[in-house]
DNA sequence: ATCAGTGCAAAACCTTTGCAATTGT
DNA sequence: ACAATTGCAAAGGTTTTGCACTGAT
């Protein structure tokens, strides 16, 4: 059982062992996106950051949001258009509305290990396209 | 047994079938994409293109990839970076080797209808990040 | 004190569009 | 002739970078 508070203390303990400092830029940045389900852009997170905090720049909450995927505590989402970030680091896949172009997590079921000869597969990523529940009427 | 030229036949027809017209401009898109397993880019494409047909404009390779794309004759892949077209239109996937970037086609095996509530699944694309076999040494 | 991080601004890259001239039908 | 297509050029969006200044350690 993990709270919020728990993933945010550990997504910026994962910082520092990575040899990353913590700043309050990139509290506020962890803050804004744990535990949030809308996989945002970087410019969804930044204009989202900017009512509390009107001082951090893009290339903070770029950077930032890169340096959160290098050290595992974030995924990207690349469904074409810009990148999307997600806070839910388990294995799990998308679903994209070809309408409304939201974004849901769908839970990784059974563990594929397709035969690629030669390939080494490090990740598996499924993106379910189609039409959502509101998008259905 | 379809060859190359019956594929191209075949492509040039659906764009016809859909009311468009055939230039010299297309068929040379057509032609340079027919059979091409690199996964190239739209500005990939048009460079390759420069060679032999340097009148071609970079907007007529792009809004052409479009085109073939929304008749159904080649697939768009988002994989991060910039769109790639695949004239292979069967059913499978694609690894993508995190070193250098190539993208592999995988054959797609078992068909899967996961259940997600609410959402109608048109299609499911994978993703298989690793490295190739080249890049393994 | 040191060195990574920040903010700014600009560059680079990708995608898309408007429009006059051209071309397929 | 008509309408779609082309080439150009520019705009819009996304990603990335350089650099002087700030701030965490």
């Amino acid at each position: 059982m993990h709270s919020l508070e728990d993933i945010r203390a550990d997504v910026l303990a994962s910082l520092k062992a990575a040899g990353l400092k913590e700043t309050w830029q990139r509290r506020a940045i962890v803050d804004e996106l744990v535990g949030d389900e809308s996989h945002p852009t970087a410019q969804e997170l930044y204009e989202r950051l900017q009512v509390e905090h009107p001082s951090i720049s893009f290339a903070t909450v770029y950077n930032t949001l890169g340096a959160l995927a290098s050290v595992g505590c974030v995924q990207t989402v690349s469904l074409g258009g810009a990148t999307r970030f997600d806070p839910n680091i388990s294995a799990h896949h998308h679903a994209i509305c070809e309408v409304c172009e939201c974004v849901l997590d769908v839970p990784a079921t059974r563990r594929e290990r397709p035969e690629i000869p030669g390939f080494e597969v490090r990740l598996v990523e499924k993106v379910f396209r189609g039409t959502c529940a509101a998008c259905r009427e």
